[in-house]
DNA sequence: ATAGGGTTAG
């Protein structure tokens, strides 16, 4: 448990009823699902390794409360039954007891603030032509007070107050907010603070919400859960998460009950935290108040668990509003969906869209959007053309966020004329013009199709348009003109790239290297360089630079440097899959290798093999290679390089007829081919 | 943006 949540609730208790301080917020009830490993939010804050609760706290067939008796209104529930408080995996050490004739405190009112109303004022239109026009000049402080003499109608209260609703940007409510103060026209009262606060946040000026909210400490004026609201809510917008927490602690301190937008407010800035255990806690506190939360809440709840990629998690958000009765809405479906790609579930995010479908609510571009991305990383492509034509017949709304996912599906899936139709579309349309990211898609769309022309005029027509090249579009075209031995291209395109402002990363200089290893003369290494190669170079490009090594080796006929090489990358753990061994089955699985890093691979393994059936050990029946196959035109040539030289080593590997990308060898023909290879030096380099 | 909370792209 963090300490500032238990701190404010701690304070809040205190001196109310003492008897309750110190109570743990994991002696709740969790949830019915009791196979969920909440173990896995253990890095939150300090140790919270799961303990068994005290034996007096036990009794038998308590452990898992249905979730309608965890649902029980808190008039209802007394401590008396209170083993149910007990979750068998968040009870926290030490905790103390809890007199269990006292229910518990609620956390939050179950009444939502009141607003007061505005009544009909007639002047409303000159005012806000007033307040527009202010908006719209770009005049200095000293002619805007001057402006200001200017009003049309007298700044009373009520006028003020609509001024102060409509002006923008921030500076200018601003000087509005302190002139009011300066005129002594009114008492200043917390509307005019939570009207200014508003439009600061929407500038994002954090600062500056928090000094007007310790000028309302000062001068004694009241903060209601509108001004806590909105100070939680910039602090969020801004970053400053434990601004937010501490704010909602001084809420409690000062006796003032959160309502169910302050308190959903906060339990974003939980879930932004990551602090699921937290939310969790609140949440069912909250839930044992009376609360009965609405959509807003479980979008919280939903986009949280989509981070974390708990599916467990999103299914209790489902569970939970199934069983409360509340119809999930457009966002909280949109971030449901999100959520479930994020989660690795296109499957289940398939059928939460026709529901949503089914329940006649019509998707937006954000859910097109997040369908669309979960279809194309899945390779789903029929899933994905058939969305694209339904999307088409019913005139959903489209997006140019949507039109690039779009294009970026059609690479991820290999659809060129598709993504033609659609960049073309863009381009003839008034609101969705092609940006840097369809460029982008383009680039990765021609680049990884290894048409070079196609992306080559693409490079062309980006800085006539205005187009900003970056990292990601110069890197496919750089490994398709490697790929297809443009080097003289290559060598101007990185060159031009450079000099637009691309900064090269790990990728980029892998592919470089990539293309250097097809043509460099001569390449002077040894392990200690390796060494310190390797270990300059960032986690997830150690493998690629050392699949280019090996190539670069292959190519100049250093197999035995090759060799080295594939071995010192296994021993530092570049290739952790390699290898895959059941009874039954001895898999080598080069999907991750470069062309020269997997036959190095198969010849090692052949020649592992050779020495074992030597020595008559003991082998599987099957033996499989796998190499994998893409939709990335290159991604086919380890495939083939692969299977030619399987030939050219007479090794009785064949092409799997189920499984594509898979070559099979049984044990006898594989033990025949070595013996047949053993008096002329079977075993290979 | 008409005093407060939630959702879109390598």
């Amino acid at each position: 448990m963090a300490a500032p949540l238990s701190t404010a609730l701690d304070v809040y208790f205190t001196g109310q009823h003492a008897d309750l301080k110190g109570t743990s917020f994991f002696t709740k009830p969790l949830r019915q699902n009791p196979n969920r490993k909440l173990v896995i939010y253990c890095n939150s804050s300090k140790s919270k390794s799961p303990q068994k609760a005290p034996p007096s706290f036990e009794e038998p067939g308590t452990k898992n409360p249905s979730l309608s008796e965890q649902l029980k209104p808190l008039t209802t529930i007394t401590l008396s039954n209170s083993t149910n408080e007990q979750s068998p995996l968040l009870s926290k050490p030490k905790s103390i007891w809890v007199n269990p004739t006292k229910p518990k405190r609620s956390v939050l009112a179950l009444q939502r603030q009141k607003r007061s109303s505005y009544s009909y004022n007639p002047q409303v239109r000159d005012l806000r032509r007033f307040a527009h026009k202010l908006n719209d000049s770009d005049i200095s402080e000293g002619d805007f007070l001057a402006a200001l003499n200017e009003m049309p109608h007298p700044p009373t209260r009520e006028n003020a107050l609509l001024i102060l609703n409509s002006l923008r940007p921030w500076q200018k409510t601003q000087l509005f907010f302190n002139w009011m103060k300066t005129q002594n026209l009114f008492p200043m009262e917390t509307i005019f603070y939570n009207v200014t606060m508003k439009s600061l946040r929407f500038g994002r000026q954090f600062q500056l919400v928090e000094d007007l909210a310790h000028e309302m400490m000062n001068d004694g004026i009241e903060m209601d859960n509108i001004t806590y609201s909105t100070i939680i809510t910039c602090a969020r917008k801004c970053n400053v998460f434990h601004k937010a927490v501490e704010w909602f602690e001084r809420m409690y301190k000062t006796g003032l009950m959160p309502d169910e937008v302050t308190y959903s407010a906060i339990l974003d800035v939980y879930a932004r935290l990551g602090k699921v255990e937290e939310v969790l806690s609140l949440y069912e506190r909250g839930r044992a108040s009376g609360w009965k939360p609405d959509p807003i809440t479980f979008s919280v709840l939903g986009k949280m668990f989509g981070e974390a990629g708990d599916y467990d998690g999103i299914r209790y958000v489902l569970q939970e509003m199934k069983s409360l009765g509340v119809q999930p809405n457009l966002v909280v479906y949109n971030t449901l969906l999100e959520a479930m790609g994020k989660a690795g579930k296109p499957g289940f995010a398939r059928s939460l869209f026709e529901e949503m479908i089914e329940s006649g609510i019509t998707p937006n571009e954000k859910t097109l959007t997040a369908v669309v991305k979960i279809y194309g990383k899945s390779r789903w492509a029929r899933d994905a053309l058939e969305l694209w034509e339904r999307m088409r017949q019913n005139g959903w709304p489209m997006d140019f966020i949507l039109y690039n996912t779009l294009l970026n599906m059609c690479a991820d899936l290999g659809l060129v004329e598709e993504a033609e139709r659609l960049f073309e579309h863009m381009k003839q349309s008034e609101h969705c013009r092609p940006d840097s990211w369809s460029y982008t898609a383009m680039l990765n769309i021609y680049g990884s199709g290894g048409n070079v022309e196609k992306a080559m005029a693409i490079f062309e027509e980006m800085p006539k348009l205005g187009i900003e090249l970056n990292v990601m579009g110069c890197t496919c075209l750089i490994q398709c003109l490697g790929k297809t031995k443009k080097f003289d291209d290559l060598v101007r395109v990185f060159g031009i790239s450079v000099q637009r402002g691309v900064k090269p990363d790990d990728r980029l200089c892998g592919c470089l290297l990539s293309a250097v290893s097809q043509c460099l003369e001569s390449w002077d290494e040894n392990k200690e360089e390796f060494r310190g190669m390797i270990s300059n170079t960032t986690n997830e490009a150690r493998r690629p630079f050392c699949n280019c090594l090996i190539d670069i080796c292959r190519n100049k006929n250093l197999n035995e440097k090759a060799h080295e090489l594939l071995y010192l990358g296994t021993l530092y753990g570049l290739y952790p899959g390699l290898h895959n061994k059941t009874a039954d089955e001895w898999c080598l699985d080069v999907r991750s290798l470069s062309v020269g890093a997997a036959l190095t691979a198969l010849e090692e393994w052949m020649g592992t093999l050779s020495r074992i059936v030597q020595r008559e050990e003991a082998l599987p029946e099957l033996f499989s290679a796998q190499t994998g196959t893409g939709t990335h035109k290159f991604s086919q040539g380890l495939a083939n390089s692969f299977a030619s030289h399987v030939k050219k080593l007479a090794a009785p590997f064949t092409q799997s007829e189920e499984k594509v990308g898979c070559f099979v060898a049984t044990r006898e023909d594989l033990v025949l081919w070595v013996k047949s290879r053993i008096p002329s030096s079977a075993i290979t380099a």
